[in-house]
RNA sequence: UGGGGGUUCGUCUAGUGGUAGGACUGCGGACUCUGACUCCGCCAGCGGGGGUUCGAAUCCCUCACCCCCAGCCA
């Protein structure tokens, strides 16, 4: 995967991978990464994508994509078909494809060498009472009375487990470890539970599954991953990760490394809320272009290589962060500018009549799809005697510094000519129906009379030849910066209810009706736009504005 | 006196005993047939206190604040 227009950015992570390298430790890395398929991908998982991809591309190792499918309940193959296809769109490609369920008879085997050892038990409380003897956070737990079971005892009830003799919760098989830790994580865990569920890949071959840490560090020995990178709620579980992989015949033991979630400010992230949003119906679906997951991104416009360039400047560390959205949108921005074919759209539409322009005649305009880059080309644009300008471009009474349209005014036509304000037609109510201008001849594009300069250049299109188009404007799904930090209030009450602002009488020039969903353009002076899916099966185009183009005068202004 | 982490410009981040650097934002200017882009310049930071040292963001002590952990979820 080439990320790199810039050079790699220096992260502990990074460090940590070189040092193991320097000194021999490994003489390959390899990463995972590891997604519970439950859910869509959002910007925080592509991160982490982003991370375990990225470092093993720069020093020539490889990543595995793997499902960490213990917990059949919640997951399905829908999903997971999803995590890949987001996985490849980001630009990705995975060594090898593997699931946790791929290896739950290692797993088991394991668990049978821990409960051999007497390093494991069945215990047969039940989940109320496992709770109770856990202890708090400041009181230490109560050995279960189950604790000293004999190994065969154990070995025979988990087998009994396994063959689906016991109901869902009547027994769980637990680590012997320390029911006074501090750790919480370290007093007894549970490694294997009853589920009488079918998973999505092995059926109902198993009545038990191994829980997370259980099947996790396994999993990452068993592929013969280096470093395994997560996130720092998975701290304190690094005492249990290695202490699972110390007590069986493990084939290495990896190195868990965690780091801080990237978190964004204006919109939530945790796959429960995003789920919330969309069975609340508050979004159209998981790809709606409000949402932060992949499929809303990809649809709203973003592109694999913004995403990847946005983490790649945002860094890694331990240090949570919040980052501002700003930052995300400057990256489209910046491969937009690049790369997006420019167009002229007008959203707010008022007509100007051209009254020296000769009637029933127009013309094509050749302009270039990029003004500092003639490799992409050009496409032609219709000029007739009628045609929309965007209405915030005419003022009556302009403040300073207004450069656009104003009575008396001239200003550029962009990729066309020079006009000159005559008069205003107004209906009853004062409202403008009409501008009308005297265009110059001699100012076209390419003759010499182009030279002349005039301060303002706007842009147009023929009311002859443009489209009528919808467009969806999008703007941050929540009106706080972070709608979870008041403790009172539920986040929901949050949304901003201006999040989308949808146009039905835009007006496009006819080379944006050409393109297919996906396409994507920058509406000269305006943003970012892209056609959107449902274009296919609609009478007009449907785009959705993917960001807006910097604008100094509004800033100005405010 | 539960345990585990964290704190560097407004934001994100680099830096592991030797001039605190970059990016984004902001501000100012140049350029411009996009008030875009680009270019130039500027502002701005080591949580507090103490110690070690010729020298500390970095080592030690201490205080403060923030986050995570009591699933048979991941």
């Amino acid at each position: 995967m080439n990320n790199d227009q810039t050079p790699p950015v220096s992260n502990f992570i990074r460090n940590i991978v070189i040092r193991d390298l320097e000194s021999g430790k490994h003489n390959k890395i390899v990463t995972r990464f590891p997604p519970e398929p439950n859910g869509h991908l959002h910007i925080g998982h592509a991160k982490s994508i982003c991370l375990n991809f990225g470092l093993a591309s720069e020093f020539g190792g490889t990543t595995n994509l793997r499902f960490d499918d213990t917990n059949p309940l919640k997951e399905s193959e829908d999903f997971a078909q999803a995590i890949m296809s987001d996985v490849r769109w980001l630009g990705f490609e995975w060594n090898e494809l593997r699931h946790a369920s791929d290896y739950f008879q290692q797993l088991y085997d394991y668990a049978v060498h821990l409960i051999k050892n007497g390093k494991a038990y069945v215990d047969s409380q039940d989940a109320e009472s496992m709770r109770a003897s856990r202890g708090t956070l400041t009181e230490a737990g109560t050995n279960s009375p189950y604790r000293d079971r004999s190994i065969e005892e154990s070995l025979e009830l988990f087998e009994g487990m396994k063959n689906g003799e016991f109901a869902d919760g009547e027994h769980v098989l637990r680590a012997r470890i320390d029911m006074a830790s501090g750790n919480m994580h370290m007093r007894d865990p549970a490694v294997y539970r009853i589920r009488k569920v079918a998973h999505h890949r092995t059926g109902d071959e198993w009545n038990i599954y191994p829980m997370y840490d259980w099947a996790h560090g396994i999993s990452d020995a068993i592929e013969g991953i280096t470093h395994s990178i997560c996130t720092l709620e998975f701290e304190e579980h690094r005492p249990l990760y290695d202490w699972f992989l110390d007590n069986i015949p493990s084939p290495c033991h990896p190195q868990q490394i965690e780091f801080a979630r990237g978190n964004l400010d204006f919109t939530v992230m945790s796959k429960r809320k995003l789920k919330e949003l969309v069975e609340g119906g508050y979004v159209s679906g998981w790809d709606d272009p409000r949402m932060p997951t992949i499929a809303g991104l990809r649809r709203r416009g973003y592109t694999a290589q913004s995403i990847r360039t946005f983490w790649k400047e945002a860094g890694v560390s331990k240090a949570e962060s919040i980052i501002p959205m700003g930052v995300l949108e400057n990256a489209i921005r910046n491969d937009m500018n690049e790369n997006a074919p420019r167009v002229m759209a007008v959203l707010d539409p008022v007509k100007v009549v051209l009254t020296n322009y000769p009637e029933g005649e127009s013309e094509l305009f050749e302009a270039p799809s990029h003004p500092q880059k003639p490799e992409m080309g050009s496409r032609s644009v219709p000029m007739s005697r009628e045609i929309w300008i965007e209405r915030g471009d005419f003022m009556e009474e302009p403040p300073r510094k207004f450069f656009r349209l104003r009575p008396g005014g001239e200003v550029r036509l962009r990729n066309a000519f020079i006009i000159k304000y005559t008069d205003i037609v107004k209906d009853s109510e004062g409202n403008i129906i009409e501008i009308h201008c005297e265009y110059d001849p001699e100012s076209r594009s390419g003759l010499p009379g182009a030279a002349r300069k005039v301060k303002g250049t706007i842009h147009w299109v023929s009311a002859e030849h443009g489209i009528n188009a919808e467009i969806r404007l999008y703007d941050r799904l929540f009106s706080v910066a972070n709608p979870l930090a008041d403790k009172e209030k539920d986040y929901l009450e949050f949304l901003n209810p201006h999040s989308l602002d949808v146009i039905t009488d835009a007006i496009v020039e006819p080379a944006v009706a050409k393109g297919s969903p996906g396409d994507f353009f920058q509406f000269e002076r305006v943003g970012y736009f892209t056609i959107d899916q449902d274009s296919a099966d609609s009478e007009r185009p449907i785009l959705n504005r993917t960001v807006s183009l910097r604008d100094s005068w509004a800033k100005l202004n405010r």
